[in-house]
DNA sequence: GATACCAGTTACAAAAAGGATACCATGGCA
DNA sequence: TGCCATGGTATCCTTTTTGTAACTGGTATC
């Protein structure tokens, strides 16, 4: 993750957009779990635990991927002082641009689910 | 990849609608190659080596990653005889269904790519 | 015969992801 | 004082993913 290969040199022509455009996404967005995160937090914003829970994640994996997406500006932390310290998570308004892809896909998985089970 | 976490009993409670037909999307079309390989296929059917080419791919991915988009129904293999044999993958009238996907990853990338370049 | 291209496969290595457990510091409660 | 909960981090280990290099087998070309 994090590499990117962004050329801004603009050769273009060895350069096909679409591959590279799409690579870009997953460079920020992809692997198993930064999409499942985003889309439980538009429901709200939760705290640690209760993401942790929500998605079946171990912290020490949902520490990172937290890490990895506020690097890139897709959620805030916000502490809280309340008695035991509580970590409040939220998407930043940012975030909204990655709605279609997030709508699309969840879109594609229920079609595809219901496809997959009616013809075995 | 090809584990399904698609709840048939229904128990939908503790099955929330978003965060698992997102799920089942990455488990068909996740990971680092899948998107990036059928958007390529989108220009056209292409052979083998090409597509080891244009995506910058190891055979050995390749031919997996291949096979597995076989499995789903997203792409097939043709055997042709010509001469030296050449096998030319294409995407299936299925694979359209992923479109609003792809073209959403593909604008997101573009205007992400943008976006960094302005703001370094 | 030597070389090269096709579509892969095999064996092996490296890296990334994931999981389990223990641990830290803070503070509330009994 | 001991025990719970909070949000993590540290350590160790296993599994999965990805990559490299070499190789097969077939055909065509030089």
């Amino acid at each position: 993750m994090a590499k990117q290969h962004i050329c801004i040199t603009g050769n273009a022509d060895h350069c096909p957009k679409a591959r590279m455009t799409i690579q870009d996404t997953l460079d920020v967005v992809g692997g198993k779990w930064k999409l499942v995160l985003i889309s439980i937090l538009r429901d709200g914003k939760k705290r640690f635990r209760e993401l942790s829970r929500e998605a079946e994640i171990s912290p020490r994996i949902l520490s990172k991927e937290l890490q990895e997406l506020e690097m890139n500006g897709l959620v805030t932390r916000t502490v809280c002082n309340t008695r035991p310290v509580t970590v409040e998570y939220a998407l930043t308004p940012y975030s909204d641009t990655l709605s279609e892809v997030i709508i699309a896909m969840h879109k594609w998985g229920k079609q595809h689910r219901e496809k997959i089970i009616e013809t075995p």
